[in-house]
This record gives structure tokens, sequence and C-alpha cells, in this order.
DNA sequence: TGTTTTATACGAATACATTCGTACATTTGA
DNA sequence: TCAAATGTACGAATGTATTCGTATAAAACA
């Protein structure tokens, strides 16, 4: 196991971390902006994150030229795996199936998605 | 909306508010003992939390004795659905089905869970 | 009874996350 | 060219969670 593994991001740090790697490559402005839609705190807030983010590798950064690119250094699969496990531990007393039933059983899951679970579990079940 | 729901445990909090129930009425030794399992920290460091946590509202106490008995006030399920909800919201963007699939894409469920989740997936397809 | 054990209350230290102000350097463009 | 805009660095204030020490009172018991 890496080094990167065990690092758990903050909540605001995941914001950051999910335009990365939706986004790409991104300055501190381009990331600003974006969290600026739903929250609204200073540019210099915003960097200092991404700054302490940079020191605790979670990004890696080119300096080359004045204004900084970020680019998320830690896996998005890795780390949803990691929150996810995280709940099912200390929220579902291990069971990923009271997970499942909580997160399915109220009207945030569609019909398209859970006929897209349904299938999953078929497929997980040939295995 | 009751003014509870929108009240958060923290991590630690959270940890008590399982023991509270699974146990029902217990005293801050009881909590403490039973968290001792997993972590050691001082008994007035419970103690100290789960006065937090009476304040906050997040439990009730009886304290006609000596030693006071505590209860959970914030509903199990309520709050469960609250953590689901939001992780969907942050780390899955929305959508149940990839927290569902995140969490049923590894060695956490066993057969018998992804038995129970498809006979419960099959219940919700009838409604 | 008087000592030990078991409680609560509460202030304070510590740790960590978040936010922002200010200094300073580089670009941009009028 | 030189002022305005844009960027980084960084210290510090703030907020919140966690931890523990100490004071004090009640209960248990030898």
């Amino acid at each position: 196991m890496g080094v990167l593994s065990n690092l758990k991001p903050t909540e605001s740090e995941l914001e950051i971390l999910q335009i990365l790697w939706e986004k790409g490559d991104c300055t501190v402005r381009d990331v600003h902006e974006i969290l600026g839609k739903n929250k609204d705190a200073g540019y210099t807030t915003t960097l200092k994150l991404m700054q302490i983010m940079h020191e605790k590798g979670l990004v890696t950064r080119d300096t080359s030229s004045k204004t900084h690119i970020y680019k998320a250094l830690i896996n998005q699969q890795k780390t949803e795996q990691q929150l996810v496990t995280k709940m099912i531990d200390n929220v579902f007393n291990g069971s990923a199936a009271r997970l499942v039933m909580q997160a399915l059983g109220n009207h945030t899951a569609s019909k398209e998605e859970i006929d897209s679970i349904k299938k999953y579990l078929d497929e997980l079940g040939n295995k």
C-alpha cells in the first residue's frame, strides 16, 4: 500500500478534488470560479487550500509559469472507495447491504438507476 | 422539518450514538467501556463528549440519581439517511447508483448481502 | 467513621480546518 | 512606461472538535 492511499481529504479538499477530477488541469482561479457557484469564499482562501493540498501530496502543480497549474494526485476511484468503506464501517456496522438499502430507500434513486444496479448485481453474481 | 433533523453529529459523537442506539440507556461508563475496545481516551473525554452532545440536543439524560443515564435523542434511521444523502451529493455527484456500485464493487459485500439487495430491489420495483 | 472509589462539572490545552489580510512579484494594456 | 490587474506566499485569526487535568461531591465499604 502506497503512502498516498491513507491521505484522507477534508470536506473542502474533496470539493476541490471533484473539480480537478472532472476538469483535469486547473488554475486556482478555475477552481475558485467553479466553487463560487455554490459557496462564496475569497480567492486567497481557495489558493491557500490548494497550497495545503499540495503540501499534503493530494495534488501536483506545474509552477513553470507565473500562474500555477494544479492536477489531482490521488485517485478518484480509490478515494471514493475509502470514503464508502469508512462509512460502511462507521455508520452501518460493516454491512454494505445496509448502506445500499439506505441509499436506495428514498427518492434519490430513479427507476433507471435501480435498473442499472440490478444489471450490475447480475454481473457481479456471475463471477 | 424539525429542529433536530439538521443536527449533524461529529465522528466521535456518531460512535457514541451507535452505542446508544444499540444498547438503549447507558451511563457514561457503559459507553466509555465499549468505546475502550477500539480506542483509548480518558474517561473524562467520553464524559465531556456526552455533555456536549446533551448541550446540542443529540441526547437526553436522566440526572435524578448521581450517575446520569443517557439516551439517544436523534433517530438512527434519519441520521443514517442524512449521512448517505450527503455522501451521494458530495462524493457521487448526486448519483445513488454510483454510490451503490462503489459499495458493492469490493470484498465488503458477501454473496448473502448481494442476494438480499436483489430481493430488496425487486420489492422496490413492484411499487 | 473515614478512606477509597466513582461520579459530574468545567476550564484549558491541543489539534486541525477554514478564512482572510497583507506583502510582494509579474503581467497586461492604456 | 507605469498604473491596474492578477498571481503567489504566508502569517494570523477564527471556528470547531477532541483531549485531559483538576476540583468537588456522593457513594461504597472496610
